[in-house]
Order: structure tokens, then sequence, then C-alpha cells
RNA sequence: GCCGAGUUAGCUCAGCUGGUUAGAGCGCAUGAUUCAUAAUCAUGAGGUCCCCAGUUCAAUCCUGGGACUCGGUACCA
């Protein structure tokens, strides 16, 4: 391809993980797996290449986690760190360093790139409000302040998010906030940040993007252009925090680099790191080529953000493409941490051990490479049992047993050839060829299922040629078959290389071949006459029902767990004094009309009767109800609250809801209808 | 609500700038075969290409409207 040639070499960076949790099935989908496959299949063409990962170690997250658990929070991050590191060993992702964003080398190479922009007036410094906890002397930010949902009420919603009700929020609106921490009230109090001005690169932006780069996958340039018209604004890159990079300014004390500016850099000091001499080629000679592999969460930092920083600091080579997939559902639900709802990769190969390969051809077979996926075990087995075993395995296997059978394990020598033959070897080339322009485009999927391919023609060349019945008559012919069968079975490891590197080292051994390059794919003399096999061994086996079943109850076990029926009322708030309660009104009222707001998802409007000549509240629980079924209803409203628009409409109160354990909203209703107006005590 | 992506065979997905009988893998049915982990090979059945309208000689592909799924974003006193 004419693209190929204007770079010499491919740097390609994975989305770094962060270190507040395990990786699972859709990090390795996503992001890890495809990655490699593209690194492995570079290399194998004898290119340069790169492949850069590493752990996310600041941000907020992880200091929670060490508060809660009395650690340090290097000792959450090292665990992590180490966790996922091995997780990526044990999947035969390739990297060339998998490093971190606490290293030295990380520190220092932010804090310069920080300064050059900060020195070249690269940034903007705006003051704003925060929260302070004046006992410990710190600065909270989103993700560590808590307080009472707004919403729904809950006692420990986040500055960001409530995730009982799942709305996003800003600190402003939490009622009593305090330290997630220490428990400690907080205070408001004025702070400086640096911020990035993305507006300015509006311009530059639009151009790179959406008239340069028109070959960006579908998902990811029609979101960049989503963002791009609705107008970028600044974005802060400081918080103030004592976790994290320092900001390298005078004056900036108890401040660090914002985590999502100092996490891409990560790539650049990765790369430092393993190459501290000649890394700068990797990252600022146009000849090189950098590709990003991320999950599309990161979408908008790794084609928007992260180029406007390096366009900001002019020395760095922007990316060519941002390979970003959707993502990958378990058994019909979204994966989630939290919710303890996925397949995680160390408990994986605990379970089900040395199927590394099994999991890897699955999750490319299915990879949500243009929409969300789902993985499921049944399918994992069918794969497994239908396509490796089946079709690869089988083929491998009945080309070596039969090798052993009739010539002692030894490469019979190909003679002269059928038209079948030809026709066979044709349809090897073309093989060599799809696979190739797949890959090319990252069309793994399809590229995988190119190289299976292989094995069916192998599958199909013994049927029609049936050696073990020519075996009685023709033995020269024979040996014409199980060479060109051989020849595809050490095809199929190199095919199979980028993709399954397991297998192929295993078949490789079973053949008794060492190196490969992707040229030699479609040479039909990789072996040579009288070369000696070893044994056969199975290359895969199959997976029995039982051990399907066992992860489909572990999961059943999981969502159980997560029901209803082990909900936990949460924590019961601190007193407060009968004069509180005594403030807040609460009255019962009819609903008389109930409707939609227009342009709003959540939002229902309230005619309510409340026997002093009725109001209009707006309630956010549109979700949970038709609004036709609400009319003629009593429910309590908070009567004495001060009257607030929201979209357009005046609410004036409050409509008191229960919430159920997954989230739904329930309006309350007295047991019996009282006049309208009647007061809740 | 706005923005983005998607909706194609039972399942998972391909279908480039519109052009004769809409494809693949799995599953299913039938047949062949036994070297092979009851694996393989061949053949076949299966589709109102989400719905409606329009542009066109011609639309799965273009335009408009609608429905649904997923994500982002705004609203949830």
């Amino acid at each position: 391809m004419a693209e190929e040639k204007r770079f010499k070499r491919t740097l390609v960076t994975t989305a770094l993980p962060y270190a507040n949790g395990p990786v699972h099935i859709g990090h390795l989908a996503g992001v890890y797996v495809p990655a490699d496959i593209y690194a492995r299949y570079l290399r194998l063409k004898g290119e340069e290449v790169l492949l850069v990962g590493g752990s996310d170690e600041h941000g907020v997250p992880v200091t929670i986690r060490a508060r809660k658990e009395g650690c340090t929070v290097q000792d959450v991050v090292d665990r992590y760190h180490n966790l996922i590191k091995k997780s990526f060993e044990d999947f035969g992702i390739s990297f060339d360093v998998y490093s971190r964003t606490t290293s030295e080398t990380h520190s220092k190479l932010a804090s310069g790139f920080f300064k050059k922009l900060n020195d070249e007036g690269k940034f903007i410094q705006m003051e704003s409000e925060q929260y302070y906890d004046e006992e410990a002397k710190e600065f909270l930010t989103d993700r560590n302040i808590r307080g009472e949902c707004p919403r729904c009420h809950a006692a420990d919603a986040y500055g960001d998010q409530c995730e009982k009700c799942g709305s996003t929020l800003s600190p402003d609106e939490l009622i009593n906030p305090y330290n997630a921490v220490t428990g400690n009230k907080l205070v408001k109090r004025r702070t400086n940040h640096w911020y990035l001005p993305l507006d300015q690169y509006q311009e530059w932006l639009e151009r790179w993007i959406l008239e340069e780069h028109k070959e960006w996958r579908s998902n990811v340039y029609g979101q960049c252009k989503s963002w791009l018209d609705s107008g970028l604004k600044p974005r802060a890159v400081t918080r103030d925090l004592n976790w994290g990079i320092p900001v390298p300014v005078e004056g900036a004390e108890g401040k660090v680099l914002y985590v999502w500016f100092d996490a891409p850099i990560g790539y650049i000091s990765n790369t430092k790191e393993l190459l501290p001499d000649t890394w700068e080629k990797w990252w600022k000679d146009p000849e090189t080529r950098m590709l990003h592999f991320i999950g599309k969460d990161n979408i908008v930092f790794h084609c928007i953000v992260f180029p406007t920083m390096l366009k900001a600091h002019g020395e760095y080579n922007l990316p060519d493409n941002v390979p970003s997939n959707e993502f990958l559902n378990l058994e019909g639900d979204k994966i989630s941490t939290s919710r303890n709802w996925a397949v995680w990769l160390h408990e994986y190969l605990e379970q089900i051990p040395d199927k590394q390969d099994v999991l890897r051809y699955v999750l490319t077979a299915n990879a949500p490479e243009t929409k969300d996926n789902d993985f499921t075990w049944k399918d994992y087995q069918a794969r497994n049992n239908n396509e490796l075993v089946a079709i690869y395995g089988n083929f491998v296997n009945r080309a070596i047993v039969l090798t052993h059978k009739y010539f002692e394990g030894k490469v019979p020598a190909r003679h002269e050839l059928t038209d079948g033959d030809r026709a066979t070897l044709a349809e090897f080339a073309e093989v060599k060829k799809q696979v190739e322009s797949l890959l090319d485009v990252f069309r793994f999927r399809d590229a995988q299922k190119e190289a299976m391919n292989l094995a069916r023609i192998g599958n199909k060349y013994l049927a029609d040629n049936e050696p073990w019945k020519l075996a009685k008559s023709d033995m020269k012919r024979v040996e014409t078959i199980m060479n060109i069968s051989l020849q595809i079975a050490a095809n199929l490891a190199i095919v199979f290389e980028p993709f399954l590197p397991f297998s192929s080292a295993k078949l490789r051994m079973m053949l008794n071949i060492d190196k490969v390059e992707w040229s030699m794919l479609g040479n039909m003399d990789l072996l040579e006459d009288g070369h000696a096999t070893r044994t056969p061994e199975l290359l895969f086996e199959k997976i029995e029902d039982s051990v399907i079943e066992a992860q489909m109850q572990r999961l059943e076990n999981i969502r159980k767990a997560n029901d209803i029926d082990n909900y936990k009322p949460k924590a019961v708030l601190p007193d407060v004094d009968f004069e509180t309660f005594e403030k807040i009104d609460i009255r019962v009222g009819k609903v008389l009309d109930c409707q939609k707001v227009p342009k709003a998802d959540k939002l229902l409007m309230f005619k309510i009767d409340d026997g002093m000549g009725g109001r209009t509240i707006v309630s956010g629980i549109a979700k949970y109800y038709n609004p036709e079924d609400l009319i003629g209803k009593e429910v309590c409203f908070i009567a004495n609250f001060p009257p607030r628009k929201l979209k357009g409409v005046e609410s004036q109160g409050m409509i008191l809801s229960a919430m159920d354990a997954d989230g739904a909203l329930k309006v309350v209703t007295p047991s019996a209808e009282v006049k309208p107006g009647s007061s809740v005590c």
C-alpha cells in the first residue's frame, strides 16, 4: 500500500489500564488483543515496531481505595500494576515495554512536558471555587467529595456521580458535602488552576480530523465530529491533590497534574524507559507511524485532547490512526467492575488453565469492531469445539498422524502435481493476500476468519484426495499428498502466529521448525524432504459442558448476589434534631395532571391539587412511569422548597419517591386517600 | 431533547462510490466418508436487507420522517 511506504516504523500504544482493579475480557477484546495481533504481524514482516503499554496509577479512585483499605496508595497501585502486568504476560500480549505512571522517568517527562507548555504560554490560568477540608488542609476532587444526592437522596453520592440513581452531578449540588476520606465537613475556597485551551485548537482539529483523517473508523470519526461541532472548551490540567505528579511551577504546592494529562504522556515515558537513547525517533521522526489502540470511552482523549497536547508541545508526531473498538458485553449485560460482572483474566487462567489462545481466538472472532458485541460462554465453547478443535486442530492432527503412520514421521517427497494440487496451492496465495489486506486496515475479526480458511482448505484437500485409500495402491501419490498437507500445516503455524502465538509455538514444535517469517507464508517448501516431525499432540482440546456450566453458574451466582434478595439498606444518616425535621413541610397532594417535560428525558411535570390552589412540580422520574398512570394518585411532596426553573418550567416543590434496590423510583402514596394538602408528620 | 454509532438468514456478522438469483461462519437438514479429538467433505432449507414516504430506468446502499438498541451530552429541589 502506498500509505505504508510513507513510514519506516510503527509505534503501537495501548490504552493504559487503571491500576484500581484487575483487567477483564473487555479490555483484552477491545484493546490488547488487537494491538498485539497487529504488532506481532508487523514484527513477523520484519518491520520496526514497538508495542507500548503501562498502568495508569494516578487519579483519585486509587487514593480512596488506599484509605479504605488502610494501606498506602503505592501499595494499591503496586498490587494492581503487578496483577495486570502478569495477566498481559500470561495472555501473550507482546509488549516491548509495560511500565507505569509512577515511574521516575514518567514523572520527569510529564513534568517537563507541562513546564514547556507553561513556559511558552500554552495554558491559561483561571480561578474557581472548590471544596476544601480545613482540618486536613486539602482541596477535594469531585470524586473525593461525597454527600447526599440531591436527586435520590442517597447518603453517599460522589461529587461527579450518584451510583444509586446514576445521575451525573457536580460537587456543588451535593447536600452536606463531606470529605469521602476523613468525613470532615467542607467549605468553599478559591483556587487557581491551569487549563488547556482546546477552543484555540478547534480549527486546527477540524482540519486535521475531519478533512485529513476521513479514513478513521466511522465510530471514531463520528464522535470527534460530534465534539467538534458542539464547540471545545478549555479543560483543566491540574488538580488540588497530593497523589500525582506535582505541578512544576513555583507556588503550585499541593497541586498535581490532572490524571488524564499525565496518563497519555505515559506512552512517551514508557518508550523512553525502554530506549533511553533512541526513544525520540519513535516520537519525533515523521517517518514513525503512531497508532493508538483504545476502547470507545477513550476516543475524545486520544483524538482531541492528547493530539492537542502534542501539537501544543510542537515536537511530537500525531497519531496516524486511532482504531477504537466498541464495548464487549457479557452474557447480555454490560461488563461492570463494581458489580463484579466480568470475566477476570487472572481468574480465567486459574479456572481454565492454558487456554489463553482459546480466549484470544473467541475475542477476536467476536470482537466489537463496529458495534457492541456479546460474549457468551456457549459461543466460547462452540468456537473452540467447532472451529479450533474441529477445523484447525483436527487438520493438523490428521496430517501429522498420517505422516507417522505411512512415513515414520518424515516429510515425504513431492512428485508430479495434479490440477487439484495446483488449485489448492493457488488458494493459498490468495489467503495470504486476504489476511494482509484485512490486517492492514485493522479488520482483525475477518483476518482471523481468513486464516482459518487455510485450515479448511487443508481439510478439503485431504477429503478430496483420500490418501488413506491410495495408501493401498499408489504410495507415490500419497507422498505428494502428505507433503502438501504438511506444508499447509506449516503455513498455518505462520498465519496464526499473530493471533494464536501459543498454539503456533506448539505446532512449530510438532513440526520441528523454529523461526518463521511472514514472507514465508504461501511457501510450499517450508519443510524439506525427509525432515522429521515429532509425535503429534492435540493442538486444542474439546471443552466439556461441565466447564461451561461452571462458568455460567458463576455468573448466575453473581447475578443473584447483585439482586434484590441481597439488597442491604444503606447506612443511616447522622442524627438530626426534631426542629430540623419540623422545618420540612411534607404534604399530600392529588395529581391532577402529569406529562412529560418537552426536550427532557427524565422530567415529568405534575399539576398537583395541594388544597391551596394547586401547584406545579417537576420530578425526574420519567424513566419509571407513564405519565397517565400517575393521574389521580395521591403523592407526597415537599411544600416549602424555594421554586426552581427546570427546562423552562418552574417547579414548586419536590415529589418524594422511594428508591428500589435496582434504583427504580416509586412515588410515595398514603395508604388511604386523604384530603389534598394534608401534612405528613 | 441534542449529537454520534447501529438495526441484514435461528445466532454472530460482511456487504466498496445504488445495477441481473443479498453473502460468510456457526446452528439445522440430507448425503458422502472413516486418516482424524463422533472430527471432516458435499449439497440444501432459511431473509418484507427495522417501518413509511420520496429521488431514480433501478435503492439494503441516496433524501426526509418514524421506531428500537448502545454511547456521549443537557434536564432529575
